[in-house]
DNA sequence: CCTTGACCTTCCATCGGCTGGAAGTCCTAT
DNA sequence: ATAGGACTTCCAGCCGATGGAAGGTCAAGG
């Protein structure tokens, strides 16, 4: 099959199927007489595997891993949990980091009047986060 | 002062505070003799307020608002408060995003059994979802 | 006087992960 | 013949820095 119809047959557009291509995580597949790319079915469930693991939060080249233990029948299931365990203690890195920020932010606009006055807590935490 | 000493006294860099300058964030300061960047007490507080403001997940462009809105010494609360609640509203959306995501590893990673055999959830699950 | 080293200057390149657009080719339908 | 769509390549740009090259400036020490 041509790009477009990999593209609608997993959801990435033609033009990240190309990059995908550019930076290694999927192998460039034969070409056509004209010159157009041509993929196969195994195409498909490679690429429906790289857009959920990069929906997943993983790292260009953490998928390339992944790819890699995936194609790889006899690898340990110990070594791909390990993998997702070191991921999930990021995200629970930047959901702590976000939540502080959005708590951080939630108090001060509780403490803002939000009329026509100009006295603001917000600004004034920004300010010096010490006072007040 | 030169800007290392501006860098020492707000925690962000040189490098930083330069292009900070260059997207306008930041005021060009007059110069020296020398051609270097010359900064008084109010820059340390400017940049201060920047910094701040970076580290609770607001983009560039909303800083350079924010500043805007800290100097205008005549603008209303609840001009901010609208602002700030924008971003939480952004910062929520994020967090449960990534909550999903974690919650999604979790499940997959209790279910494999991290040893050495080769059967493992979390590959399955990347490649076909629907399934088990 | 000269060197060393810390500091400053500019400019250009790189990161991640695409996305947009230009300019050209290929194929089909009318 | 021509219009359109899908394909090709390559180059530019987004955000928010960061790294490095190549050079100017200054004070202290040998």
């Amino acid at each position: 099959m041509r790009i477009g119809e990999l593209s609608r047959a997993t959801g990435v557009s033609a033009k990240t199927i190309r990059y995908y291509e550019d930076v290694g995580l999927l192998i460039a597949p034969p070409r056509r007489d004209n010159n157009y790319r041509d993929y196969g079915d195994n195409d498909v469930a490679t690429l429906k595997f790289i857009h959920r693991a990069r929906n997943l939060g993983f790292a260009i080249k953490d998928v390339a891993q992944l790819v890699a233990l995936w194609r790889d029948k006899d690898r340990a299931s110990a070594d791909v949990k390990a993998f997702a365990t070191r991921h999930i203690a990021e995200v629970e890195v930047r959901i702590a980091e976000l939540q502080s920020i959005r708590d951080t932010l939630a108090t001060l606009a509780a403490r803002c009047h939000g009329d026509d006055r100009p006295d603001c807590p917000i600004l004034d935490d920004l300010q010096d986060p010490m006072a007040g």
